[in-house]
RNA sequence: GCCCAGGUGGUGAAACCGGUAGACACGCAGGACUUAAAAUCCUGUGACCGAUGAGGUCGUGCGGGUUCAAGUCCCGCCCUGGGUACCA
């Protein structure tokens, strides 16, 4: 019998679709748009495997269902192209990453295309182009001209043009002014400002910019002459190559983020992303509310404490001998000097009466300070210690306590107690003040921390055991807290803040655990930043020049000095001033790209606001769950600050975020084993046996084991060898396991190894001498042994595990094979059907044929005798109740992204259809069009040989009808006692009391019953009827 | 540790509002067609007891609970995956 060719029709109608324009964007106002987007690829070299067409296939399905559905379109692909890989391989090899970038855009494309996606390719875009970088540059510049007001927008804040900025400051000075800024950013007046030389403004204004220079710790690699992620960073030691990585201040290009935290946290609210996304971006972001509280310093000459008081520190093998004494409430008014206090951060405001110490960041800018001299030297050494510890040192020993104390006294301001001052590396500097008050009796940290050095732990709340540990119950009433007794947290943290707020000793606060982003890259396959360097500071590119081109460089390597390759370049200079030699990072194109694809071609601006008031925000975002806190984070923050500076009319990028599941491999191992010493003399213990050749030497030898049933086996092999591959679940006695290796899946079927092909990829120039055991015998690698069997005959099994897929797995598999073998239609649909669409899942090559039997039974069922032909009667109510089952089901499930059970759907259809025998149009073709956006080439197949016009892409998407598919009986499951007894045939109009009425009378439920009598009939009319005896 | 998602046949899974657990598909077994194979079609397929029947018992990670009825809701626990990491 015939079938679908699939290979010659999908090539045909992807043809046909380019020439009719199908795919292209309409620009028809009257419609309603619908702007559907994949995750921003990164072309590697590897190309795709069938992992990431998963979401594109989801996304693709949207996009033609909304076309059918009447929307206008916007459907694009494009290329995060600048990034590492491209730079590492030019390294290599010296090729420039443009080069390489193309081929791999070129290979992407040409899969991408294969699958039959519904890309409109003439809005293509990809970051590395010039064309594109320009607008990535301005939009650094309009960052670099702006500040943040915390008074704009109605009080939430929101960015202003730099200018106002200076205005404000000929007027005011720093006067009236709520900014984001740097937090040692110094006040002064008008009169200083007007004062100030150019580099002195240029270095104020640098403290509000929204993209400004400051020294920021990095993970410096002084080997590879280059900064590095903290994943790039394993054990203290670079990831590639195992170099020492330090910690070091660099002066690098940032962004003001966290002047946007409380509105990327707000906005969150209105997104309908999942909640685990926006979960993760809360806790990344993450607000805590509290106050922020100062301690004086007790002056040095009123320390009751001499020399050594105060406990020994780090090691914990004392205590604080001094401690008893280093808590007492006293009259501390007098004692306190006038030097600058301490300021801490706390959520428990109301803890305050259970302060026992404080405690400072090691890289705290005042520990050195306020150390007195008998406790330098440790101090001293304390620091250093924790600024070489790498953090993942720190992270492995978050048990571990460490501190040492100063020496130093503060005065608690609510109760005039003295306090420690304490040095720990457990308080990091980057968060809130880097200084905490310590309080042991409701902070389990703090806890620990006085337990061991034998600090006082003051219970504040009740039911506080100061010997167990901390209690930091909220709803606990307050004690020992003088006006706080009695109120629990939320009653006391306002009163506690009002009472610090009268003193004058502190006042309730907002803190956020987001940093700042640090924006320069040293690196060279990356947008150049457009600032050069005056005589006075940064001098910002003029728009008009842009794009600053990315220069050429004899190596893509840091200079000897380690500046960072762009140093290489030949007059890299602006106007006579040398130019910023970073780089932006890759998320600097990826941060604003959706609203490229809105106006591609636009060389006036980065997108028409017309354009992008048309499209405004992603309907639909599609892509994976690890972007969670990066990418989605800063294209919420570009998106937000464009909206402040007018340049597009919405404040979020992605209204609805959909995060497709991962697809795995099934890696294949093989078990490698140790063989047991060869002896001529047979050992009982290993049952190893061996034969001597002429010469007396051993040259072969039998091997005993078991198969995975326990049956016994024997292998008469070479002694030459000492290891060996052996099949799954395989034991051979006197072996010793030796590891495992993968084995490319595609030489797997269904865990057994072709071991010919095997044989023969193992056998090139670099064979190694392997020997291959089965339960059938063994090969090896030159094949001529003596009981040697042929490797068509070895049965060989491997063992299968659930991974990642990765080419160093050798698990991959790969689209174009797919789609060689079964076609793009059945590989969109397989994995739809593979499971729901937010799962991770194993590809299973073997399930892919339901599928393609299913498309190939539709195809048939329309070419009897493989000649196109359908009826043309009108339908029965059967085969309309069919269709229109499928129909309503197709139309829900699509809504909520339920892909795997439309793909059932329509195999029950046409399971249906089938038996009934039914081959009418009237059926086929709404059933037709429903599958288009699924299997788009073999529908438009059909819909031609229909003689239908255009495309069936450009036809209704059909509607359900529930009237068709009503039942006036319902199958009702009789129960006894809530287990499901036999189905009864009951109207479904009846109502409670005539079903039970009906039920009641029936014999077999007379039988049920026996001489029993119901105590109770529940009867649900639509669902089910339950008899509880 | 904390946050999030998940745990259902040999396998991928379905069951959307608490109402017939296992749809659909893979695989497997048997059959039809065929000289044969492929393709296709048909039948069976959670486990156990029973005779292969009628029928019954158990069964959605584990232990409790609510309910006429629990894969679904509540409490406690175990495991897997993702995120995060001394955040005051």
């Amino acid at each position: 019998m015939s079938e679908y060719h699939f290979a010659e029709e999908e090539q045909r109608w992807q043809a046909f679709w380019v020439e009719k324009g199908i795919h292209h964007t309409p620009d028809d106002p009257e419609r309603p748009t619908y702007y559907v987007l994949d995750m921003f690829p990164y072309p590697s070299g590897a190309g795709l495997h069938v992992g990431h067409p998963l979401g594109y296939i989801a996304s693709d399905i949207m996009a033609r269902y909304h076309r059918m559905r009447g929307y206008a379109v916007l459907h694009p692909m494009g290329f995060d192209a600048f990034g590492l890989p491209a730079e590492q391989y030019a390294i290599q090899t010296g090729q420039h990453p443009a080069q390489t970038t193309k081929e791999n855009i070129k290979r992407y494309t040409e899969q991408l295309k294969k699958m039959g996606f519904s890309y409109d390719w003439s809005r293509t875009v990809t970051t590395s182009d010039p064309a594109y970088y320009r607008w990535t540059q301005w939009i650094f510049l309009e960052l670099f001209n702006s500040w943040f007001d915390r008074d704009a927008q109605d009080g939430v804040g929101g960015a202003r043009p730099i200018n106002e900025l200076i205005r404000h400051f000929e007027v005011h000075g720093t006067a009236q002014l709520r900014a984001a800024c740097a937090d040692d950013a110094p006040a002064f007046g008008a009169t200083d400002w007007n004062g100030f030389n150019e580099s002195e403004r240029s270095e104020m204004l640098m403290h509000y910019r929204l993209a400004y220079l400051a020294e920021a710790r990095v993970n410096w690699c002084p080997a590879l002459g280059t900064v590095l992620a903290n994943d790039e960073v394993k054990d203290g030691v670079s990831e590639r190559g195992g170099h020492t990585v330090e910690a070091r201040m660099m002066r690098q290009w940032m962004l003001r983020i966290t002047a946007y935290s409380a509105r990327l946290l707000d906005g969150l609210n209105d997104l309908d992303w999942s909640d685990a996304i926006k979960e993760q971006q809360r806790h990344w972001i993450g607000r805590s509310t509290g106050a922020r509280v100062r301690f004086s310093l007790e002056k040095t000459g009123n320390s009751h404490e001499q020399e050594h008081a105060q406990g020994q520190g780090t090691d914990g093998t004392d205590g604080a001998d001094g401690a008893d004494r280093a808590y007492a409430v006293g009259d501390g008014a007098d004692a306190v000097g006038d030097e600058h206090p301490i300021e801490v951060f706390t959520t428990r405001p109301d803890t305050l009466f259970g302060v026992s110490f404080l405690v400072l960041a090691p890289e705290h800018p005042r520990v050195m300070d306020l150390t007195l001299p008998a406790h330098q030297a440790r101090v001293e050494h304390y620091v250093l210690q924790a600024q070489l510890r790498s953090e993942r040192e720190r992270m492995a020993e978050v048990k571990t306590v460490s501190g040492v104390p100063t020496g130093r006294y503060v005065i608690n301001p609510l109760n005039g107690a003295r306090v420690p001052i304490w040095v720990a590396d457990y308080v990091l500097a980057g968060y809130g003040t880097g200084a905490v008050m310590g309080v042991p009796g409701s902070d389990e940290r703090d806890w620990r921390f006085a337990q061991h050095f034998k600090l006082p732990i003051i219970a504040v709340v009740e039911g506080t055991d100061p010997e167990k540990g901390a209690e930091s119950t909220r709803t606990a009433r307050m004690i020992n807290s003088d006006f706080l007794n009695g109120y629990t947290a939320d009653d006391a943290i306002p009163l506690a803040i009002e009472r610090l707020e009268q003193l004058g000793q502190g006042e309730g606060t907002t803190q956020y655990r987001l940093r700042d982003a640090i924006f320069s890259r040293q690196r060279y396959w990356g947008e150049p930043v457009p600032i050069a360097f005056g005589a006075h500071g940064p001098v910002a590119v003029d728009p008009s020049d842009l794009p600053l081109l990315l220069p050429a460089v004899d190596k893509y390597l840091p200079t000897e000095e380690g500046e960072p390759p762009l140093a290489r370049a030949q007059d890299w200079t602006y106007r006579g001033m040398p130019l910023e030699t970073t780089t932006m990072p890759g998320w600097a194109g990826s941060s604003w790209y959706f609203l490229r694809y809105m106006d591609p071609h636009n060389i006036e601006e980065f997108a028409s606001r017309a354009k992008t008031d048309r499209w405004k925000q992603v309907d639909l975002y599609m892509g994976g769950a690890e972007h969670a806190t990066g990418h989605l984070l800063y294209a919420r923050f570009w998106t937000q600050f464009l909206f402040d500076r007018g340049c597009i009319g919405f404040r979020e990028p992605f209204r609805r975020l959909v995060n497709q599941g991962m697809i795995q491999g099934v890696s294949a191992y093989m078990q490698r084993v140790r063989l047991p010493e060869c002896s001529t003399h047979p050992k009982p213990s290993t049952r190893v046996l061996t034969e001597t050749n002429k010469n007396g030497e051993p040259s072969t030898r039998v091997l005993t084991g078991t198969n995975k049933n326990g049956e016994p086996l024997r292998w008469e092999c070479p002694s030459a060898y000492t290891n060996a591959w052996i099949s799954a679940g395989l034991l051979i006695d006197g072996a010793e396991a030796a590891g495992k290796v993968s084995v490319d899946v595609g030489l797997v079927d269904q865990n057994r190894l072709n071991c010919a092909e095997w044989k023969q990829q193992e056998t090139g120039p670099d064979a190694k001498d392997w020997l291959l055991m089965g339960e059938n015998g063994f090969i090896t690698a030159a094949g001529h042994a003596p009981h040697e069997c042929s490797a068509d005959e070895l049965v060989f099994f491997t063992t299968p595990e659930v991974e990642k897929m990765s080419k160093s797995k050798r698990n991959v598999v790969n689209p174009d094979w797919v789609v060689d073998q079964y076609g793009a239609d059945t590989l969109r649909m397989y994995e739809m059907f593979l499971g729901p669409l937010e799962d991770s899942k194993p590809w299973d090559t073997q399930g892919i044929e339901g599928v393609y039997r299913f498309l190939q039974k539709l195809w048939r069922m329309c070419h009897p005798g493989g000649q196109f032909s359908l009826e043309q009667g009108e339908p029965t109510d059967q085969e309309w109740k069919s269709l229109h089952k499928l129909l309503l089901k197709i139309g829900a499930d699509i809504e909520r992204f339920s892909f795997n059970t439309c793909v059932s759907a329509f195999m029950i259809a046409v399971n249906e259809l089938q038996s009934m025998g039914c081959r009418k149009q009237a059926i086929i073709d709404p059933l037709v069009r429903a599958l288009a956006p699924f299997a788009p080439h073999l529908c438009e197949s059909l819909w031609q040989s229909m003689g239908m016009p255009d495309s069936v892409h450009l036809s209704a998407f059909p509607v359900g009808d529930p009237e068709r598919v009503r039942e006036d009986d319902y199958n009702y499951p009789i129960q006894e006692n809530g287990k499901m007894r036999f189905n009864l045939n009951l109207p479904r109009a009846a109502s409670a009391d005539e079903l039970q009425a009906l039920v009641m009378a029936n014999p077999r439920v007379h039988q049920l019953c026996g001489d029993r009598k119901p105590k109770r009939v529940v009867v649900v009319p639509g669902r089910i009827v339950n008899l509880v005896f």
